[in-house]
RNA sequence: GGCGGCAUAGCCAAGCGGUAAGGCAGAGGACUGCAAAUCCUUUAUUCCUCGGUUCGAAUCCGGGUGCCGCCUCCA
């Protein structure tokens, strides 16, 4: 089965046929430095790390470059305010956006370049526009003559005449037309600048990814991705800015991811609804959030509730404690089969699905990456496993490999999706361990002499301290709560 | 006004022509000293609404209604 992808240009799903058959080429565009990222900006940098790791397991090699915005409006007002310069503020926030991700499990990508390390590459760019007579200058802001291009809005299927009568902001008075666009916008006092032909002055927002992407990837990338509120402008003035310049086809492929809505509407910055992932990276682990990111298609808008998390945590919990019950009883092992035709039923179910998972992980995430479809994949491992755990006196060496690799099988997808890879979620130092396992013990004498108002006490405790304590048959499992 | 998307149980959310995945929450039961975990049963004869196409539609077409996104910075 191909990989199938939602290409926005087309408004369809096509099969996906890099460039280079060696070699995937993805440009995502990533954050502006100026605040704090919210759970909005998380799903995007999580769906397409899944999209970088699929293609990866597809046996691709993928590049994979997403870069920063350091320098616009935005981060202008922004260290104005805070008093600070727009590198302090990149500088900042950065290091805030590695350590979150870092937290989210995110595989880091090829490059992360900078518009305000990329000036040369940018000023080249526009050059090239200006000698292809897509870009004029005006007294020292240079901009892109839409008109000029085309097939300009094939990306957002809008066309000149309607978007024309649509322009409704303040308009500057310098362009030739209200549909022009900055490519390099000329100093005003007290702003961030650099050398140009046209004089000092800074970039425009649009041109600095035609320039990177180029740059780390060449001038025909295979996807190039961001959230659906970027189509227009942003992206369709890259396509402009590209092929004005190139004459050739920029990306092949362009995916959206929808918006995180919060009560209705998108979670954004300017709308004030909005929940930090340092938030929510206080009360839950990156695991959790990210689970939750990825519960719904990428495409599909996403509702975040007060109580999506805590969701997510209790499902998430779930598929470890299936994987730890198997991790602890492969340890045991036990040839002999007191009873087989007992476990006859959940053994050939769990092997059914064993024969079938890979493939049916394999559909779902061919079919444009269809992520909650392989959590229900995954859900129903859990389940098929459970049911033969449950019969723990009849288990055999057989059903104990078959408990073992499912685990694998699910720890394998859960790789993709980056999620289910804990070995050992208690992370306590050595001698807390035996701490508790004293305890344990202690404990486990007062429930034989039937003293269970201590034992229940001490269960107690713990679970306060967070500890959550599960008696099984012959031994008490403790867990850490998340 | 233009372009696009969405409406599926209490909540989140798949399915996109063959008779409603999965998770969370709730209820009942089994197991347990009690819990926890797990399992079983249960919660949508029906997928916003009205028509149409079809042997057959949540899925396709047309008309409503409601919501959302973009057209301005935005993942």
């Amino acid at each position: 089965m191909p990989l199938k992808v939602y290409n926005t240009l087309t408004r369809r799903k096509e099969k996906f046929i890099p460039l280079d058959k060696n070699c995937v080429k993805i440009y995502v565009c990533g954050v502006t430095l100026y605040d704090h990222m919210h759970l909005g900006h998380a799903r995007a940098v999580i769906i397409f790390d899944v999209i970088n790791r699929y293609l990866e397991y597809k046996g691709y090699k993928v590049k994979y470059v997403t870069n920063f915005t350091d320098v616009d409006d935005k981060m202008i007002n922004r260290a104005k305010v805070l008093g600070t310069s727009i590198f302090d503020l990149a500088k900042k926030f950065t290091k805030e956006y590695f350590q979150q991700i870092e937290l989210l499990g995110v595989k880091k990508a090829n490059y992360y370049p900078r518009a305000t390390e990329h000036i040369k590459e940018i000023i080249k760019l526009i050059k090239q526009l200006e000698n292809n007579g897509f870009a004029y200058d005006k007294d020292g802001d240079v901009f892109f003559k839409v008109r000029k291009f085309s097939s300009y809005g094939k990306l957002s299927h809008q066309n000149i005449k309607d978007l024309s009568v649509a322009v409704r902001v303040e308009e500057n008075k310098k362009k030739e037309d209200p549909l022009d666009f900055a490519l390099w916008k000329k100093k005003k006092k007290e702003e961030p600048s650099w050398d140009s032909p046209w004089g000092e002055g800074r970039p425009g927002w649009h041109i600095e990814c035609s320039a990177m992407a180029m740059k780390y990837l060449g001038e025909s990338i295979d996807i190039h991705g961001g959230g659906n509120d970027l189509i227009f402008p942003h992206h369709e003035n890259e396509i402009a800015q590209s092929e004005g310049a190139t004459h050739k086809e920029f990306a092949k492929y362009w995916l959206h991811n929808g918006l995180l809505i919060m009560g209705k509407q998108k979670m954004s910055k300017s709308i004030g609804n909005v929940f930090t992932l340092s938030n929510a990276l206080k009360k839950y682990n990156g695991e959790t959030i990210r689970y939750f990111l990825l519960s719904a298609h990428y495409r599909s808008p996403l509702s975040y509730e007060e109580t999506s998390l805590k969701k997510a945590a209790s499902s998430l919990k779930r598929v470890y404690n299936t994987l730890q019950k198997i991790e602890r009883i492969e340890k045991k092992d036990k040839k002999s089969s007191p009873n087989k035709t007992k476990i006859e039923k959940e053994v050939s179910e769990l092997s059914l699905y064993l024969k079938e998972v890979e493939e049916k992980f394999t559909l779902a995430m061919d079919d444009d990456f269809d992520t909650p479809v392989v959590l229900s994949i995954i859900f129903e491992g859990i389940k098929r496993a459970n049911l033969l755990l449950n019969k723990t006196d009849y288990l055999d060496n057989l059903s104990y490999e078959l408990l073992l690799k499912t685990k694998e099988k699910i720890k394998k997808m859960g790789k993709i999706l980056g999620l289910f890879q804990e070995e050992k979620r208690e992370n306590l130092q050595g001698k807390e361990e035996d701490l508790i396992k004293i305890l344990l013990n202690i404990r486990n004498e007062l429930r034989k002499e039937k003293n269970w108002a201590l034992a229940d006490k001490i269960r107690e405790k713990l679970d306060n301290l967070g500890i959550e304590l599960e008696d099984e048959e012959t031994e008490t499992i403790w867990k850490v709560k998340k």
